[in-house]
DNA sequence: GATATAACTCTCAAAAAGAGACCATCTCTA
DNA sequence: TAGAGATGGTCTCTTTTTGAGAGTTATATC
């Protein structure tokens, strides 16, 4: 069956059904969008589909991630294999980060949000603000 | 200008550039996708862009969510524009939540992630077992 | 009168994230 | 040749976020 037909409720089922079972692992959706959804991972995937980055770089790339969570968020991803890591014998030894094919297929998926979010941060700033004034 | 040609780089620019001011209120992209990469967020959401839904269904389809976060994470939606709250004064007053036509054009751009997490799982799964059978 | 339903809120404990010190190794500069 | 800086991390401690579950107000049902 083709999957790209299939309704909300369906995905509300798919959702829901590990629930059933005890456990969250083994809903597809839950389980691949955790991590691309991470606070920082769609930033990193941002940057990676443009260019590989090396550790250093990335983390001066985004100032305000800690090291700690670039490290994490990093082996997540690579983990889920989105990101491809290579590590280079140079003196002090340099790692490089890139997107992997399916890191790639993935980004374009993730980009209409994205692109969304970018072209309709006025709106939603409006709603806030609307909403602060009459419900607060 | 036309937003949707804007590059990867230039995205991750934008991100950037709240963070020089000092704070992280101000970048567009990630003052919005941070509500919508909510833990239970995408998870409403789909459940919202079927059909309007009342406060305790809500609960009862997904069960692993608290009231406390059900809660929340509805309130938050409604104040950045997505979700209509609708309370009717039945005896016990009930609230129907519904999206917005807002809602349902972001719903729309953000439909292109599930659908590849709903069709990929098995790769990142792979991807994953491979991964720990190696790096660990 | 006890129990249920509606949509929440409140409190407390557990989990996750952030800040920043620390590490080993090598190169470059003073 | 001593010190500083760059490499890519880890470790610990504190703060923030989340989850679990009891409590709330008001009506209706048995």
């Amino acid at each position: 069956m083709d999957a790209r037909i299939s309704s909300a409720r369906q995905k509300i089922e798919i959702y829901r059904a590990d629930v059933r079972k005890g456990g969250l692992a083994n809903c597809p959706i839950r389980n691949v969008v955790q991590n691309i959804f991470d606070k920082w991972s769609s930033l990193l995937l941002m940057a990676l589909a443009e260019q590989p980055y090396r550790f250093g770089e990335l983390r001066r790339l985004v100032p305000d991630i800690s090291q700690r969570m670039l490290t994490q968020t990093l082996r997540d991803l690579q983990r889920d294999g989105y990101v491809h890591r290579e590590v280079f014998p140079t003196k002090p030894p340099s790692v490089e980060y890139s997107l992997t094919e399916m890191g790639h297929q993935m980004y374009d998926s993730l980009q209409h949000v994205l692109h969304w979010a970018e072209n309709n941060d006025a709106r939603v700033r409006a709603a806030r603000a609307r909403f602060d004034a009459t419900e607060r």
